[in-house]
DNA sequence: CAATATTAATTTGTCGACAATAAGGGGCTT
DNA sequence: AAGCCCCTTATTGTCGACAAATTAATATTG
């Protein structure tokens, strides 16, 4: 991840980061119940901030909320993650066709330049950068959407869910060569102003995605 | 619309269900600042409650909030408007497109009938219940795609924006007659479970319907 | 007089305590 | 022994007060 504006200010800014991260990693389990009093006497702040932070943690869908009864980690489920990538097709679909529209060609080949230095670093063998790579590339077709919907629904929720899949399900990141070649070829649509194609092919970079997770999920 | 199983249990959700419905419809105006300890006397309620309910607007993109200043009522503008046609192009799709997969034939029969009655009514000059049927038919499909993230995004979320929208820019409902006839298609491929066509069909509709939005917008 | 520094006032962020609601356990009834 | 009711206990929801930060108003200096 090239780079990460969320700075924490407030101090419920940071434990909403610090419980986000615990969460995707796994650290807090998947269907474990939070408590606020001691998750308060753990992070150490008022009862008030952790409440702030779940409810944010719950508009990411990181966590579910009941009324009285408290709130839960999400349960991972193959049903989810289908849902999730249904909506990821929808909205990186748009958010290609639209960043062929908007970005300007200065971050058009900024993106490509990304892609010929992350293709140096597979090829040599250092496939630890793949994921990052990935979300990375992923980052800047969403952010040159220009749509800040997008953006925030993309960012800021369902990205994170990703991520907790990929982590929790164990697998390494999305394929590591094919992937590729998909890469390349959305961001060729998008420098030839191609709207249409940019969201097929991006859909279709999605779909992919979805059936290989699956594919993994299913055999474990 | 025919069930809102929104229902307020705690005080913040009042308040909250409160401050949307004057959100949307002008009662507090947009780019207006929004004082915590202000509504707090005004809706006599503790700061606590409102200023959850503030958090839970601004994840709704329905107010802006920057750490320890406050938060702001969200401006309206042709680019907003843009943008949230463009993401609901790509959800509504979707969602037509699940609806086809996964709705059951009662559904669906229950959504033609729906559609039957309102003909009739509109026939009939009572273009009143119009934008009443419209979100009607939206949620529908929504909802029918079984997918939770559509739905909680969509309904919770944009379908408010555009609601105000709607209200604020003065414009009674969607267009009378020939959404009628998109509606009536898309319905159609739902019920002959042509997913491709469904999404291609409700896009267009949800483009006309900015297109005819924009034009009273800029003739205004 | 303008621009800056300093201080006052208002607003947000955080905290601990109290009230209300829901889960768990024990005893009672049938 | 099974089911139900009541009570205890623990957790969430709500409140008012204090602390921190921003905005404004004032004073000061060039």
């Amino acid at each position: 991840m090239t780079l990460n504006n969320e700075q924490a200010i407030t101090s419920a800014d940071k434990t909403f980061y610090q419980l986000r991260t615990d969460i995707v990693e796994g650290i807090i389990p998947s269907g474990c119940k939070l408590s606020e009093t001691e998750l308060s006497t753990k992070y150490e702040v008022s009862r008030a901030v952790v409440r702030e932070a779940i409810n944010r943690l719950a508009t990411c869908h990181l966590v579910e909320r009941k009324a009285n009864v408290g709130a839960r980690v999400v349960a991972l489920s193959p049903e989810g993650l289908v849902q999730l990538y249904q909506v990821r097709e929808a909205l990186e679909g748009m958010a290609a066709r639209l960043a062929a529209r908007y970005m300007s060609d200065d971050e058009i080949a900024a993106m490509q330049g990304l892609l010929d230095s992350h293709f140096n670093k597979v090829k040599g063998g250092e496939n630890y950068y793949q994921e990052a790579g990935d979300v990375d590339f992923h980052y800047r077709i969403v952010t040159g959407s220009k749509n800040s919907h997008l953006i925030s629904v993309l960012i800021d929720g369902l990205y994170h869910l990703v991520r907790m899949y990929r982590v929790q399900l164990g697998m390494a990141g999305p394929r590591v060569t094919t992937a590729f070649d998909e890469h390349r070829h959305i961001v060729n649509a998008i420098a030839n102003r191609d709207e249409e194609l940019a969201e097929i092919l991006m859909r279709r970079h999605i779909l992919y995605s979805k059936n290989n997770i699956e594919k993994k999920l299913n055999h474990a």
